[in-house]
DNA sequence: ATCCGGATCGCCT
DNA sequence: GGCGATCCGGATG
């Protein structure tokens, strides 16, 4: 590997590459199964004041409208829910258990409420500032495993409810794709309707997907 | 006004 | 494997 300013008793300055495109809005326009399949293996970015933290999604749910008894939209449009009917491809955050922030990605087209629960990354910068955040984790791969745990670790809260995910402080990047043989199909963790359903998917054996 | 269940986590045994 | 923490949204009176 070359380093510029090599040679000349300056520090070399970090190598940027160029980034990773934000997944458009057209990415999120499509079936919830599809989408959360899709997003493994995409980069979840969130910049606040503290800094920049971001890893890979190895772990999704999907929760397909209002015909689906477990996702919010199934109460229909209220003040809460509202966000599902909306214009996919922007975040659907909620608190829950009175602990903890869960983060969707908004799918589908308007007047369909559906979304992607994220479930996991595998950190991948800004591990120094997610330590802080998550003082009982332990190991690295226990940072972002878990819905709450990875809202923690990214500073994701109430505040980012209806955010695009494509511009702005909280975004989704494109990544490497996971191919088929990698990834592993089950039943949603953590509900009592429909929870047997195979809406959940993960990358198979990875270190932070919150149940192997 | 009040009640209740919930897409969780971490600590206890 | 069990359970307590702790708050909000939605439903009911």
């Amino acid at each position: 590997m070359s380093r510029r300013g090599e040679g000349s008793g300056s520090v070399a300055p970090p190598v940027r590459r160029p980034r990773a495109p934000a997944l458009p809005v057209s990415f999120y326009d499509r079936p919830a199964e599809v989408v959360a399949r899709e997003l493994l293996g995409t980069t979840l970015v969130c910049r606040t004041d503290d800094g920049i933290a971001a890893g890979r999604i190895v772990e999704t749910e999907a929760y397909l409208g209002p015909h689906d008894p477990a996702c919010h939209a199934a109460a229909g449009v209220t003040s809460r829910t509202r966000i599902l009917y909306g214009p996919p491809g922007v975040a659907y955050v909620y608190f829950i258990y009175g602990m903890h922030w869960c983060m969707n990605a908004v799918v589908r087209e308007n007047g369909f409420g559906a979304a992607v629960l994220l479930r996991a990354l595998e950190p991948v910068s800004g591990v120094p500032l997610m330590r802080e955040r998550r003082r009982a984790a332990r190991h690295v791969r226990d940072l972002a495993r878990g819905p709450g745990n990875l809202c923690r670790a990214l500073g994701i809260d109430g505040s980012h409810n209806g955010l695009s995910l494509s511009r702005g402080k909280l975004r989704i990047l494109a990544g490497a794709e996971v191919p088929d043989e990698e990834v592993s199909i089950g039943p949603r963790i953590g509900i009592r309707k429909a929870a047997e359903w195979p809406l959940r998917f993960w990358v198979t054996g990875n270190a932070s997907v919150s149940r192997g």
